[in-house]
RNA sequence: CGGGCAGUAGCGCAGCCUGGUAGCGCACCAGUCUGGGGGACUGGGGGUCGUGGGUUCGAAUCCCGCCUGCCCGACCA
C-alpha cells in the first residue's frame, strides 16, 4: 500500500481520553476510532491486524479438528429463556425489541445458541465428538469500559464449543484445545501462561485462563518458568490419541501457575527460586468444562451404544481476539510507538523514501515495493524523513527499508529492524532476502 | 453502582473566577527556502463554545436540568 493512498491517520498528539500505552498507540498510529464508550471502529491498518489474528486462530483452531461456523450477533430470548439465563445475566446483557415487540439479545456468548444448533442435528453418540468454533462481535455492557479495546462492551472474540459422550472424551477435548490455545499465542508472538482458573459450581481443575505477561496486566501472576520455555508448534501431539493428550497436558499442570486470586504460598515456595517468575498479566483466553449444563437444561439429548438417551458434556473455549490487539502492544512497545510480532504486523516492512522525486530514490523505492505490494507500506509522501522515521516507528512495522539519497546512488538501502534497532546497509536484493521477500 | 473530573477548530489546550465582537500551539491549504529523526518564513481556511432552559441591554463566562466522555473503587472475557 502506498501511504499517499492509505486512509492511515496518524496523531502526533495523544487524545486526552487515552490512559495507558496500547490505547495511545492505538489511536495515534491510526488503528481504532472510539466511536462510544466502549465501542470501536476498526481502521484499515488495526483491521489487518485483527485479521492477522483471526488467521492464525482460525488455522490453529482447524488443526485440531474444529470446524468454523459463523452465528449471529443478535439471538432470541427465547434460547435464553429455555437455559434459564435470560434472567440471570443481569444488565451486562444488551436486550433489545424487534418492531413487533419481540424480545431480542446482542449476544454476550453463544452456549445456548450452538446448543440449540447441535441439538437438532445430530442424535446419536456416532457423530461425537464434535468441536464447533466462530469468531464474531459480542456485547457485554460494561459497567465501566476502560482501556481502549482491552475492556470495551462491543468485542471480537472465538468461541469455540465441544461435545462429546462422556467425561473422559469431553477431557480430551479439553487439552485438545489447551495445545491449540498454546500454539495460537506463541505464534502471535506473545507468551500467554495458562493458568487454573476457578471452575464455580462444576468443580474440579478443567478450567484455566491464559494470561499475556505485561507490566499493565490486571492480574498478579506467579508461574514456573519452565512454561514459557516450552516450545509449543514443534510439540509433536497425536490429538486423537489420549495418552499423547495426557501426557503433553500433565507438561502443563504439573508447573506451578495461578494468578493473584488463586496464589497458593505453600505451593509456590516448593517451585525452585531461580524458575519463580513473578509478573502481571492480561487474560487473552479461557477454556473450561462444563459438562451437562447446558445440554440438560435445554434438554438436548442424543442415542448412546445401548439406544437410551444421554445429554452429551460440553466444553467452552473463548479468545479475545480485539483485546489481543491492546495485549499484544501492552507486553511490546517502546517509547516511540508499537513493536508488532511478524506474524500479527498490518505490513512486514514500510519502505520509507527519504527524497520523494529523486530518480535514484524513486527508482529502488518502485522496485522494491513491486516485489511485494500487498504487504508493504511504501511511505511515498513528501515529508521530510524525520517525519516518515517517527511515523514508521510508530505504526511499529517490524522492518523499515530506508532509502535516502547517498545509498541509493550506489544501490545500497539501509535496513532497521524495529524490535532490535539493528542497522543494516544492504544492496536492494540482499535487503529482500533478509526481510523474507521475494 | 459509589466517589471525582471534563466537554471551546481535526488533536492538545487557554479564555470562565471579575459577563461586553472567540484565542494559542500542532495539524490543514497556497507559496518560497529546506531535505537522514516531527524544519523555517510569508499568506490563508476552519468554531451551533455538548445540549435545553433561565438571569441580563448583552452569556463560552452566572444559575438549573439533561446528554456525552474520562479517572479511582466495586465488578468483569
Amino acid at each position: 500500500m502506498r501511504l499517499t493512498k492509505a486512509f492511515q491517520p496518524t496523531l502526533k498528539e495523544v487524545p486526552a481520553e487515552a490512559q495507558i500505552a496500547s490505547h495511545r498507540l492505538m489511536l495515534r498510529a491510526g488503528l481504532v476510532r472510539q466511536t462510544s464508550s466502549g465501542i470501536y471502529a476498526w481502521l484499515p491498518a488495526g483491521l489487518r491486524v485483527l485479521r492477522n489474528i483471526e488467521q492464525i486462530v482460525r488455522e490453529e483452531q482447524d488443526a485440531i479438528g474444529a470446524q468454523e461456523v459463523l452465528m449471529p450477533t443478535l439471538q432470541s430470548a427465547e434460547l435464553w429463556r429455555r437455559s434459564g439465563r435470560y434472567d440471570a445475566y443481569g444488565p451486562e446483557m444488551l436486550r433489545i425489541q424487534d418492531r413487533h415487540g419481540r424480545d431480542l439479545l446482542y449476544g454476550p456468548t453463544n452456549e445456548e445458541m450452538i446448543t440449540d444448533i447441535f441439538g437438532s442435528s445430530v442424535k446419536s453418540y456416532k457423530e461425537l465428538p464434535k468441536a464447533l468454533y466462530h469468531i464474531q462481535w459480542k456485547f457485554r455492557d460494561e459497567v465501566r469500559p476502560r482501556f481502549g479495546v482491552m475492556r470495551g462492551r462491543e468485542f471480537l472474540m472465538k468461541d469455540a464449543y465441544s461435545f462429546d459422550a462422556s467425561y473422559e472424551g469431553a477431557v480430551a477435548s479439553y487439552r485438545r484445545m489447551m495445545l491449540s490455545y498454546l500454539r495460537i499465542f506463541q505464534r502471535l508472538g506473545v507468551r500467554a501462561v495458562p493458568m487454573v482458573a476457578d471452575t464455580g459450581p462444576i468443580g474440579g481443575d478443567l478450567s484455566h485462563e491464559f494470561l499475556v505477561l505485561a507490566p499493565t496486566g490486571e492480574s498478579g501472576v506467579f508461574f514456573d518458568a519452565a512454561l514459557e520455555e516450552q516450545d509449543w508448534l514443534s510439540r509433536p501431539v497425536d490429538c486423537d490419541d489420549a495418552e499423547s493428550l495426557a501426557t503433553f497436558f500433565s507438561t502443563v499442570t504439573d508447573h506451578y501457575a495461578a494468578t493473584d486470586e488463586k496464589h497458593d504460598e505453600a505451593e509456590w515456595a516448593k517451585v525452585p527460586d531461580e524458575r519463580k517468575r513473578e509478573g502481571r498479566g492480561i487474560e487473552v483466553g479461557h477454556i473450561f468444562y462444563f459438562g451437562t449444563k447446558y445440554t440438560a437444561s435445554m434438554g438436548i439429548e442424543v442415542s448412546g451404544p445401548d439406544g437410551a438417551p444421554f445429554h452429551p458434556h460440553m466444553g467452552s473455549y473463548g479468545v479475545g481476539v480485539s483485546r489481543l490487539v491492546g495485549a499484544i502492544i501492552e507486553a511490546s512497545h517502546d517509547d516511540a510507538g508499537i513493536i508488532w510480532p511478524a506474524s500479527v504486523a498490518p505490513y512486514r516492512a514500510a519502505i520509507l523514501n527519504l527524497r520523494q522525486g529523486d530518480e535514484a530514490c524513486d527508482a529502488i523505492c518502485d522496485r522494491i515495493y513491486g516485489t511485494d505490494p500487498e504487504n508493504m507500506l511504501y511511505d511515498d509522501r513528501s515529508e521530510r524523513a524525520g517525519v516518515k522515521f517517527n511515523d514508521a516507528d510508530l505504526m511499529g512495522h517490524p522492518w523499515q527499508i530506508i532509502v535516502g539519497p547517498r545509498g541509493a546512488k550506489e544501490g545500497k538501502v539501509e535496513l532497521k529492524q524495529r524490535a532490535t534497532g539493528e542497522r543494516f546497509e544492504l544492496s536492494v536484493e540482499d535487503a529482500l532476502a533478509k526481510i523474507g521477500a521475494a
